[in-house]
DNA sequence: TAAGAGATACTCT
DNA sequence: GAGTATCTCTTAA
């Protein structure tokens, strides 16, 4: 079952929280590739300083700004891409998830492939390593994910417990607990 | 095993 | 021109 765009449609720390054990799909061409997610974060709009939204609309940010459920991929640190999806409610005039980490599943081969190193622990537990072994970039960026196609999100696993944190890599509103992430052997 | 620094290019001011 | 929602390697203990 794919994730609907009412799933999208609610404050986005809910969402964030909620896509935890979810299932991550990549599709490149007849390969399949899946992950279980197992970090995100949540970065909301004005009233987040340590949001890309928090400033005035440009050409980046956008799609923050714009329908749930889309996908919005962004390049840093001059070698990353990392993979949000735009998460709202109706309230709020800008909101995304961070996808920071996911556990492999099928195509394991090829994201091993893709990464260059062979622990499975380590190949995708951090969002610019997952996007470098799904071979994300900004071609996927503004994609629907609540539709099969080439990248979307269905249901997964119900986590048992949830660890909540501060977010990573910023220096604004570090005392926002909006990192939400499970252990491997918190799955069931 | 932990800590520190370098790589590297895009976006906004 | 400065800063960045990161990763990996090197070094040292």
């Amino acid at each position: 079952m794919i994730l609907k765009k009412e799933f999208y449609e609610r404050e986005t720390i809910t969402v964030a929280k909620q896509l935890i054990g979810k299932k991550l799909t990549r599709k490149i061409k007849n390969l399949k590739l899946t992950g279980i997610i197992t970090e995100t974060e949540a970065y909301r709009g004005r009233d987040d300083p340590a949001s890309h939204a928090a400033t005035n609309l440009t050409n980046r940010n956008q799609i923050m700004f714009g329908p749930v459920g889309m996908s919005y991929v962004y390049f840093t640190y001059g070698m990353y891409f990392m993979l949000n999806v735009v998460a709202k409610s109706k309230k709020q005039n800008a909101g995304a998830v961070l996808i920071r980490g996911i556990y492999p599943q099928d195509g394991i081969k090829i994201m091993i492939k893709n990464r260059g190193m062979k622990d499975v622990n380590k190949i995708t537990n951090g969002p610019g390593k997952l996007t470098m072994a799904m071979n994300i970039s900004m071609k996927e960026n503004n994609l629907n994910l609540t539709k099969k196609s080439s990248i979307y999100i269905s249901e997964g696993i119900i986590p048992k417990k949830i660890k909540k944190s501060p977010r990573i890599g910023i220096t604004k509103a570090i005392d926002k607990k909006w990192n939400f992430s499970i252990m491997s052997k918190d799955y069931f």
